[in-house]
RNA sequence: GGGCAAGUGGCGGAAUUGGUAUACGCGCUGGUCUUAGAAACCAGUGCCGCAAGGCUUAAGAGUUCGAGUCUCUUCUUGCCCA
């Protein structure tokens, strides 16, 4: 048999692929994206999975007729660039250059049908300049603004942290204790879209509901109120505090403030509460750290009145769980019914009063009672439920005029300023004058220097000797530019856009491309990204369309796919040392060696790879090994694309076995002699065919690829029976050319090679169905009882009498019903046949 | 604690959406070929049983002529939020 060769073969068909032109434009657009890669140095497995499910897609839908739109480049600025120049004296300029070049040749290995004249790269000049150019056209719009605001400080990294890559209370990459610090930062006005971010997910039907949801927390509408609590000493001050859940009001036992409260501003001397504030802004600014705090409290001595509870006074505290930037920077406290105000009311042996029936209103509370019942304790609000309790405080509030209803939104502005080197300069300027000002469009782009020192602690930007020296034109005055660089979730809320006109250089973008090319079809990434990176997306794509006139794109991606991970056993040896796939050996299924001193090895469960497990296989080295086909063809095969997939050795040597097969067929069908024809065994043979056709277009377009390479697997075992058959070779090379079709986004470069065998010219000519054809010989379920007892081959639309006849003739389901009396017959045509008896 | 998924052989998983449960692959067993091994090829492989047959989709109930699929309860796992 010949051997199939995947080196010089793949190597062929990817220089023919690279001079393809998948995006000629015509009638049917088809924008086909996955997440871009950050250049950390070489691909990985996930990159693999990820960019190989676009690539079915993208070929799957050029190969129908659509022109599409498959870019690639670079997510290139980012903070391992500067800690790598910073342990191995490179520049992160070529780091990143380097590692682009590394990670480019690795993926024009795996046979993508990617344009790479499209290529963008976020930390080029290029691309920055028209990001600056959207930073000022933002900041005009009144998107953009500048605020004070406590920040998460990671004190190991120098840097803000947004409060997603705070976890547990730690530094999502350092793991150091994160800190509460008061900074001026650049923001985003995101909360200016909270309503429609919110109310246009309801539009995205091609997005998983679970993306859907967790955004829909993320952004966490809640309706609420203010409520006015006056001072007992002076009753014409008064303090607001904000709340969800007005109908605990009858609870009320304390008001909590933030300790940036302005009430604070009458405790500027007090030693003791400058100790608390400064014990406070340990504690971090999520949600989570807020609500695991110790809860730490410092009594004012002021009172409020109660506003429904005649003579009732209630004690003021600062409390570190009360921030200032969410609702009115107080509280106040129903310990009863909040776990937060319930760990601070035992602490403080402040009253615990239950409003709320929690079906056992005599019992003492072990913690809040945070469910749904009826309201006690309440006045005019006992006996109504929460909701209603809710609704008629609200009234009685707004009646009163001592508050209002407010509606409130979890989602915060996006704090956009990063103490750091390898990011997009932010283009604004200080005056002497103390105003703040955008540079000048003309000048751009603010350039990053290269010459900077990495070795320096805190920003190269800010020490820099000249480069924050600037002049205001319009004025003459001397300034200073902004050395903070721009969060690099900025570079990737947009890069979608450039890609369609990525070389376009008087604007960001060519408003004609977007309006062809966008939405974006198909998009295709991690998980990990649910949140932030497609929230940040679809705020840019509505910020944009404020101010660009012909920009007529809402939302920025019509389609979602989030693909699952991939996974692999890990290895540690005796000492505890974690161990890489290829330095163990297994010797039968309980048990595992090193390789070095045959010493026992603990194998752990499959997880994903990671570098700190060692549990990682390297591309490369599987690419060199079985072809990127065979690479292609397992990472889709075992398992649906959203769901986690686990790597084994065997199951890509298999791949490769089947693929070695697929071509001896070919060369076998290509080379064979003719036989007689049977007319009846060709045209069961075709109508099978065309149900796979069927059955794989299906399966490619509900994305379950592992359920269409099932079926090639199948396919091969049913064509390899007819090769002996009286079938004509002109038959089996028409429907072998089919299936070879087929294959094409799931291994193009043998798909293509045996077309090329096959002496094939329309490779563009995706096989058609014939529907008629669709069901061939009926196969019908004999049940007794509803138990299956027989499957009869039969004609089609045989009517009751017809298959009664019949299974009394061939069926073994015979004796169940022969000389019984039938008491009722389901029978569904072509489908099923069910006696009771 | 709340929300959302999911639970099918030794393993990854399939099931035309309420109508043949276990497709396809891995693994395993036997065979052919070979000095031997590897590769390749052929056959077998849910469980119990010699067989006829019976049982089986985490557990239990329900709806239905018929449930892996729908409903309820319980258990377990994963993810997100707290």
């Amino acid at each position: 048999m010949e051997r199939f060769s995947f080196r010089e073969i793949e190597k062929k068909w990817q220089n023919t692929f690279s001079k393809e032109n998948l995006y000629i434009k015509g009638a049917k657009k088809f924008y086909c994206l996955e997440m871009f890669p950050y250049p950390s140095g070489k691909i990985h497995m996930g990159h693999v999975r990820n960019y190989t499910i676009g690539d079915v897609i993208a070929r799957y839908k050029y190969l129908n007729g659509f022109s599409v739109l498959h870019p690639m480049g670079w997510d290139a600025f980012g903070l391992p660039a500067e800690n790598a120049s910073k342990s191995n004296n490179q520049h992160p300029k070529e780091w990143t250059r380097k590692n682009i070049n590394t990670m480019k040749n690795q993926l024009k290995q795996l046979g993508l049908s990617i344009d790479w004249s499209l290529e963008i790269s976020t930390c080029d000049k290029e691309y920055y300049k028209h990001q600056q150019e959207l930073f000022i056209d933002f900041y005009n719009n009144g998107l953009v603004s500048r605020k004070e605001t406590y920040v998460n400080w990671d004190p190991v990294e120098n840097t803000v942290l947004a409060n997603e890559q705070v976890i547990n209370g730690r530094g999502w990459r350092s793991n150091a204790i994160v800190e509460r610090k008061k900074l001026s930062q650049w923001f985003f006005n995101i909360t200016k879209f909270s309503n429609d971010l919110l109310n246009d997910l309801e539009k995205l039907s091609g997005w998983p509901v679970k993306v859907k949801t967790m955004q829909k927390n993320w952004i966490g509408k809640s309706q609420g109120c203010e409520i006015h609590f006056r001072l007992t000493n002076d009753l014409k001050k008064k303090i607001i505090v904000f709340t969800t859940r007005p109908d605990t009001i009858f609870g009320a036992s304390f008001i909590a403030l933030s300790v940036d409260h302005q009430l604070s501003s009458k405790f500027e001397n007090d030693k003791d509460f400058l100790k608390f504030k400064s014990e406070c802004n340990k504690t971090g600014t999520t949600e989570e750290a807020l609500a695991n705090a110790d809860k730490l409290g410092y009594k004012t001595g002021i009172f409020v009145e109660h506003p429904f509870i005649k003579n009732k006074k209630i004690p003021v505290y600062f409390a570190n769980f009360v921030l200032m930037d969410y609702g009115t920077g107080a509280i106040f406290g129903c310990p009863a019914h909040d776990q937060r105000d319930f760990d601070f009311a035992k602490k403080y042996k402040l009253e615990i009063l239950k409003v709320v029936s929690n079906g056992n209103e005599n019992s003492n509370l072990k913690e809040a009672y945070v469910g749904g019942g009826k309201i006690i304790n309440s006045d005019f609000l006992n006996g109504l439920d929460v909701i209603k309790a809710k609704e008629k405080i609200i009234k009685v509030i707004e009646e009163k005029s001592i508050g209002e209803s407010k509606v409130q939104f979890r989602l915060k502005d996006w704090g956009i300023s990063r103490q750091r080197y390898w990011g997009c300069p932010i283009p604004m300027i200080y005056l002497k004058d103390g105003s703040v000002v955008p540079v000048d469009k003309k000048d751009l782009p603010v350039e990053l220097p290269d010459d900077i020192d990495l070795k320096a602690t805190g920003n190269p930007l800010e020490t820099h000797p000249s480069w924050k020296k600037t002049v205001h034109k319009e004025s003459g005055q001397e300034a200073i530019r902004e050395t903070d660089t721009l969060d690099t979730f900025v570079d990737s809320s947009w890069y979608f856009l450039r890609f369609c006109s990525p070389n376009h250089v008087s604007s960001p973008f060519d408003e004609k491309e977007i309006n062809y090319w966008m939405p974006v079809d198909q998009y295709i990434g991690g998980i990990e990204h649910a949140i932030l990176h497609l929230l940040y997306s679809r705020f840019f794509t509505k910020g944009i369309s404020k101010f660009k006139k012909n920009f007529n794109i809402n939302e920025p991606f019509k389609n979602l796919f989030t693909q699952g991970m991939v996974c692999h056993e890990s290895y540690k040896d005796q000492n505890g040392n974690w161990l890489y796939p290829d330095e163990i050996e297994k010797i039968d299924s309980n048990t595992t060696i090193k390789k070095s001193d045959r010493t026992k090895v603990k194998v752990g469960p499959p997880e994903s790879m990671s570098k700190s497990k060692k549990n990682t296989i390297d591309p490369e080295t599987m690419i060199n090994q079985y072809g990127a086909d065979s690479v292609r063809w397992f990472i889709l095969s075992d398992s649906p694309p959203e769901k986690d997939i686990q790597w084994s050795d065997t199951g890509v040597a298999a791949a490769n076995k089947f693929l070695q097969k697929i071509w001896n067929l070919n060369v076998t069908i290509n080379n064979r002699s003719q036989k007689k024809i049977d007319l009846i065994i060709e045209k069961k043979f075709e109508d099978q065919i065309n149900n796979y056709i069927f059955k794989i277009d299906n399966s490619i377009k509900n994305f379950r690829f592992n359920v269409s390479i099932a079926q090639f697997y199948e396919i091969y075992n049913f064509i390899k029976a007819y090769l002996e058959a009286d079938i004509s070779n002109v038959v089996l090379k028409k429907n072998l050319i089919y299936i070879m079709k087929l294959m094409i986004p799931f291994t193009p470069h043998l798909a293509h090679e045996c077309l090329e065998l096959m002496k094939c010219k329309n490779i563009k000519d995706w096989p058609k169905i014939d529907e008629k054809k669709l069901v061939l010989d009926i196969k019908i379920a004999v049940q007794i009882n509803g138990k299956t007892r027989d499957i009869l081959s039969i004609k089609k639309d045989l009517n009751q009498n017809e298959i009664y006849q019949n299974i009394l003739k061939n069926s073994n389901a015979r004796k169940y019903i022969e000389n019984k009396k039938i008491k009722k017959t389901i029978f569904v045509k072509n489908k099923i046949i069910n006696y009771i008896i």
